[in-house]
DNA sequence: CTGTTATTTGTACTTATTTCATTTTTTAAT
DNA sequence: ATTAAAAAATGAAATAAGTACAAATAACAG
């Protein structure tokens, strides 16, 4: 809660009740929720909440790089509290998104080393793949 | 045209007038367009078309593999007749969504040879940078 | 031709997200 | 403390992308 707080402090964000709830949130869940799943989670506990308090403070949150937004095709926005260069791994069977670290520089770097990105200036890089998650490849047979 | 229907047929697809004229424009246009810029490009020439044919067409094309989806934050579908595995640039100042080869497998087999996608069923990679562009770059300051 | 199937069309609907005016909360100053 | 000012939260209404579906049209086989 308090590392909660001190965490937007660091970022420049004041802090409310809404945002340490929301930021707080998706610290502890690292399944990359969408905006109605934090929603209905933190309803019970805060019955005030609105839907478009979740959305105005994630938006808050990605603008000052508290958090990262994960686009999937065909799947709503969502939210990784995560801000460190990685990867997603989406399960086509189950759905789940894992995070896939890369190993620093070796493979980040060797893709920005491509010629063909010599003249450009590279603010995010966003790698996401879509496959079949071991836990499923095992149960499927 | 001719080459259209060839492809559509190539790929399982029967063609049909609206089938051919939505492939043709993807096939010229490397703009990655979005679904409403497909729909407005086509529809002084094909008065008829509506909106719903370019959604279920440009689905069809995907499942056959035809085309493929440009999936940006904040952005509606983009579309792509270029199925080979590339990259996309976004640029943040023009909006440009600029084509970059991935020299084959030494960028990207790199990138999933990673230690942590061992056990993984990969079907797709997606790599998406965001910045900006060289033109935008020297016209800057 | 004629019946059958595939495709297209347009309207209505759903759903994610945004807008905005109002209310509530927080902050700072008296 | 009290109050004025600013910031944030709320909820209802608007917007817009995308989907469902039934009717109309086109393609096709016999």
């Amino acid at each position: 809660m308090k590392d909660t707080q001190e965490y937007l402090t660091s970022k420049g964000i004041h802090s409310t009740q809404q945002r340490i709830a929301i930021m707080n949130y998706l610290m502890k869940h690292h399944t990359h929720p969408t905006v109605e799943e934090i929603f209905l989670a933190l309803n019970p506990k805060m019955p005030t909440l609105s839907r478009t308090t979740v959305y105005n403070t994630l938006k808050l949150f990605v603008q000052h790089d508290a958090i990262q937004t994960v686009n999937l095709e065909g799947e709503n926005a969502r939210f990784d509290a995560d801000t460190d260069m990685h990867a997603h791994f989406h399960c086509v069977r189950c759905g789940a998104i894992i995070d896939i670290p890369l190993t620093c520089l070796s493979d980040l770097g060797n893709l920005q080393a491509n010629p063909a990105l010599q003249n450009y200036d590279i603010k995010q890089t966003h790698i996401d793949f879509k496959g079949i998650c071991p836990s499923c490849k095992t149960s499927e047979k």
